[in-house]
This record gives C-alpha cells, sequence and structure tokens, in this order.
DNA sequence: ATGCAGCTTATTGTATACAAATGGCATTCG
DNA sequence: CGAATGCCATTTGTATACAATAAGCTGCAT
C-alpha cells in the first residue's frame, strides 16, 4: 500500500489502540476519511484489514464498530498467543542460527539495561522485548505462524493503569528470556516451548489484573 | 458483503481452488473484473481478502500473484492447522453440548453410509466430514481461534489425482471420528487432542503422498 | 398509548475517471 | 557489444459521483 491506504491504516489503528476510538463505537468510513485527510477509498481498505486482524467487527448491514474485548476474549486470545508462541519457540530451537541467537543476547542484555536501574525505561524494555520476540519467530521460519501471531500480540484494549508493568513482573520476563537463551543454546525445543509458555502465560495474568484494576476506577469514575 | 462484492470474492477463490487461474500467475484486477461482471472496487476487496487468506501474493511493487505452495509450505500450513484442531478438540470437551454430540454422531453416520458401500460417495463423505469438524470448532467456543483455522483449514493447492481419498483412509478418518465421539462423551479434552493430532497429521501424509504422485505426474507430462 | 407504514436520511457498495507508479523496451553512449 | 537511461505502456492507487440499502422518524390507525 501506498501513502495514502498506509497512512490511513496505521492512523486508525493507532486511534483504536490508543481508545480514541473508543471500544463499541460506530465507524463512519467518511467521518475517518476526513480524520485522515484521504478519500473513502483507502479508508475502506484499512477497515477491511482490520476487521480481518480483529480490531474492527461488522455487524449484519455491514455497519462496523471498535472491538469491544471481554475478559474471557481476552483470555481466549493469550490462551492462543502461548500456544503460537511456545510452537515458534520450539521450532525456532532446532533452526535458529548463530547471528540470530547472538542478537538475542544483545536485546536480552538491552532490556535488562533498561530496568536495572533506579528509574525503570519501560519503552525501552518494551522495544528490545518486541525485538526479542520478533527474532523467536523469524527463527521459526513459518510465514503462517508468523501471520497468526502478529493478529494475537496485539490487543485492542487500552489499560489506563500501568500496573500490569511492574518491576517485578519486568524482571521476571527478563529472567525468562535466559532461560529460554539457554534452552535454544542447547537445543532443546521442548524446554524452550515450556518456558515460552510460561512466559506468555504470566504476562495473561500481569494484564487481566491490571485490567480488573483499570474496570474498578472506571466504574468508580461512573458512580462519581 | 453484497452481491458483486461477494460473487467475485468467491469466483476468484474457486478460480484459484480449482487451478483456472494457476499458482504463480499474475493477477490484474481489470482482467479479474470483467471476468466477474464487476468493476474493480468489488475485485479489489476480494483480493485484499485472499492476500490476507494466503491465497494470493504480492510482490514489492503491489502486483498480485497466485500463491504457489511448496510441499514444505504445505506440512507447515498442516502442523499448524493440527496444533489448532488438537486444541479445539481438547476446548470442545468441555463446553461441547448434548445437542452437538447428537449433531457429530449425525455427521458420522452419514459419512460412514457414503463410504460403506460399493461404489463410495465421495462428495458426501467431504460434506459431512466437513460439518463434523465444524461442530468441533463451534463447540471449541473461540471466534479467533475458528478465524485462524480458517486460514489453514483450505489449501490452494489442486490435486489432479484423486489418490489421496483412497477408501482405507477414508475408512480410518471415520474411525478416528469414532473415537473422537468416545473422548467427548467421556469429557476427556486431551484425549480428544490426541485423537485430533493423529486424525489431521494422517490426513497430512495422505496428501502429501498424492502430492507427490500428481508433482510426479505434472513432470512426465511436461517431458512428454 | 402502541405498533406499523411509509418516507427521509445516513451509510455503505459500486462504477468510473484520473493520478501515480512500475516495468519493459528501445535508443544511445561508453 | 553491453549497460544505462529515458520514454511509453501497463497496472495499481485514489478520488468522486451515484446507486442501493438499512436505520430512524413521523404520523396515522387501531
Amino acid at each position: 500500500m501506498s501513502r495514502a491506504s498506509e497512512r490511513a491504516y496505521n492512523n486508525i489503528r493507532s486511534m483504536i489502540l490508543s481508545g480514541e476510538l473508543q471500544p463499541g463505537s460506530q465507524i463512519r468510513e467518511e467521518a475517518l476519511a476526513e480524520l485522515c485527510g484521504v478519500s473513502r477509498t483507502p479508508v475502506r481498505d484499512s477497515l477491511r484489514r482490520l476487521e480481518a486482524e480483529m480490531f474492527i467487527r461488522r455487524n449484519d448491514s455491514q455497519r462496523s464498530f471498535v472491538a469491544d474485548w471481554s475478559l474471557d476474549d481476552l483470555e481466549d486470545a493469550f490462551q492462543l498467543r502461548a500456544m503460537l508462541e511456545a510452537h515458534a519457540a520450539k521450532r525456532a530451537a532446532s533452526r535458529i542460527t548463530r547471528e540470530q541467537l547472538g542478537q538475542l543476547r544483545f536485546h536480552n542484555a538491552q532490556l535488562k539495561q533498561a530496568i536495572d536501574i533506579p528509574n525503570p525505561d519501560v519503552p525501552k524494555f518494551l522495544d528490545h522485548n518486541r525485538q526479542f520476540h520478533a527474532i523467536i519467530v523469524a527463527a521459526a521460519a513459518s510465514e503462517r505462524l508468523a501471520s497468526m501471531l502478529g493478529q494475537v500480540t496485539e490487543q485492542p484494549v487500552v489499560l489506563r493503569t500501568a500496573r500490569h508493568y511492574d518491576l517485578e513482573n519486568l524482571r521476571r520476563s527478563h529472567h525468562d528470556h535466559d532461560e529460554l537463551l539457554i534452552a535454544f543454546d542447547k537445543r532443546d525445543g521442548e524446554w524452550a516451548a515450556a518456558v515460552m509458555t510460561g512466559h506468555i502465560r504470566r504476562a495473561f495474568h500481569a494484564y487481566a489484573q491490571a485490567h480488573s484494576t483499570d474496570t474498578e476506577i472506571r466504574k468508580s469514575n461512573l458512580a462519581a
């Protein structure tokens, strides 16, 4: 996709992720077109794409709404993600190159740096974390698997608290990565898969706890 | 999607599945538009959808080609499918209703009928087989899982032989279904998942063997 | 008051014209 | 003769106008 289409997609996507477009709210093509400064055509393209990625859903009469995910839906997505990432880790264990192992070590060192200081640099941690996982998916060498993981990795849920980024969890994440590195080094796919499963499931529970807290806050704000 | 768009999608998809549009060949929007009797707009929608489903791939300069899958790609897809369907079976085991169990029994009986006669009715078998699996996916109650399975269930590979439908394989499939039914009845998710894994992996090997045979035939035809 | 009919308006679907970009071909220069 | 470059043809991207469809409202009848 060239300029307009790409811009529209990124704009809309980030509007959903940021909560600017609220879950459940209707989406009108023309309104988005104006917001993005393009015509309806590229907006329609983007909406179809976002629909396939389940950021948007449509009712029987073709009207689009921002997807609204319950905690159950979230658990569902995490369950699939855990399964797929464990599978990726298993495949990666037997295919990963020395170079990729080096890259993993680099990003893991970087994300350790990001939290091993008085004032943790969460964005830096998240960035290197993302790249760490991306390398494993790449090493798994399955285009389909990568495409599926793309569908469950970013959730259209915005949390207003930062609880799920508490330091203890970040440290444990880093520790998991260390263990993954050893498993890869030993070419032990089963081990890598097991570590990855736990890694993602912990992420879910951290996320779920933050989600409940967030929901509580929202409720009390509503009551006030 | 309403008429034109839906029609275009189904037309193009079946043209790919039937081999009318050959793997690797370039796709031109306008040509398809004429073939389908619609304008480029709904054709473009369809192409995007088919691209997301990996029936079509695009090069760097936005030109579309019919996807061409190697045996490795096929194995990759089957591996994912086995994992996802096993997961579906596991989830279904604890959620399936009496009514759904009844439906499973019905379709299994029907597909047994289709092959338990002198002249097996393969289309009938395939239809009830499809519905059997669809009920399990529905019982698993995960929209995302269903959507992902949709992406790996139909392969854009047309085999010109019918070897992979040999009677022995169909009988074994039916036997697997019987065992799945018992596992569901006992609410044993692990068992159901294990049976399903084997079920899909057998399907892969039948498919792969047919694929090789098909490739052989194609080569000798080329040589002739 | 309630429910239904028909109209009005909002929203999406489709076609088409035009713009941009890409690939191929021919010509030219080294 | 080969490689690079510029032009032309082909293909895709975008905008816009119009058509079709569905939702909401108003008013009438029960």
